[in-house]
DNA sequence: TGTATATATTTTAAGTTTGAAATTTTAGGC
DNA sequence: GCCTAAAATTTCAAACTTAAAATATATACA
């Protein structure tokens, strides 16, 4: 019946499938621009990017097991990235004493500094993106969030 | 008083990043839910339900051109989905009268009732989800996505 | 009419991503 | 020590995605 306020009219799910719709839009939407500006000026890719802010964050290197785990990607995914980066100098992969199954991924020097830059202009795109969102907003969003956030760990 | 912009501590940029990538991590987590639940469930991806959906919406049907850019993928993807699509007999390509260049994309009665079943499910798995979001937190969340979309389509 | 331009779609090649299988190594039980 | 299960990673095949090229048709207009 009424289409914004539903007394006992729509059941709740429906705007829970109308609110996730939005939400995916959303995320489309800066992850579009994002990818857009990392491919044209900066030459390189959202997975990449996600694969040097993951080891930024770890400076004494992840296991790739721990890397795609992070991630949530695939094993065979960061694979393939951890080599790309690691061709062109911004990643390497050290070996773990005592177990020869193992490897670490670290970056380079030549990798840090390359994801110092980065990480500059992505903060500054999202800073944009995310512009006429007032604290009060982020701070609700953010709680907002942690609630979806916490079902989730706690299905796994 | 409390001005827009911290005149101390943490810049409002670090908050913006951060509940970004909260967003992302939230809808990344629904996502693997539900891709794991329509691959396992059903035995079918998230692309092809996506274009599933929107033609469910459109029931005179879609032109291959229209559906990329309701979905916002390229061409060349939606005519091997909707390949797909129509050799399980779930969709099927329509000429267009009146231009022989056109084609327009519908749900078969069996791409109908497959549909229906998966979006019985789907929506299911939304509201099991966001089943702690309140109806205050939809309406909220909903009203704040409203602001970021609303940027992302004046920039565009 | 003829011709250039625009539109609609498919095809192609290259790259990404995934889940599962395969490989190698480790750890634990007997 | 030997054997089995588990763990870490890579390899593999299939599906997805894109941008660009190719094909076919439509439209504008001189």
């Amino acid at each position: 019946m009424t289409p914004e306020t539903r007394t006992e009219g729509e059941p709740l799910s429906k705007a829970r499938l109308r609110v996730w719709l939005k939400l995916l839009k959303t995320v489309n939407g800066v992850e579009a621009e994002i990818r857009r500006n990392l491919r044209e000026n900066h030459q390189t890719t959202l997975p990449r990017f996600d694969v040097m802010s993951a080891l930024a964050r770890f400076p004494d290197g992840l296991k790739m097991s721990e890397l795609s785990k992070f991630l949530k990607v695939s094993n065979g995914n960061v694979t393939g990235i951890v080599d790309k980066l690691t061709e062109e100098g911004l990643a390497l992969r050290v070996a773990v004493p005592g177990d020869r199954r193992a490897q670490v991924a670290r970056l380079t020097a030549k990798g840090r500094e390359a994801f110092q830059v980065l990480a500059g202009h992505h903060e500054a795109w999202i800073d944009g993106l995310l512009d006429d969102l007032s604290e009060t907003d982020i701070e609700t969003l953010s709680s907002t969030l942690d609630v979806v956030l916490s079902h989730q760990s706690a299905e796994e």
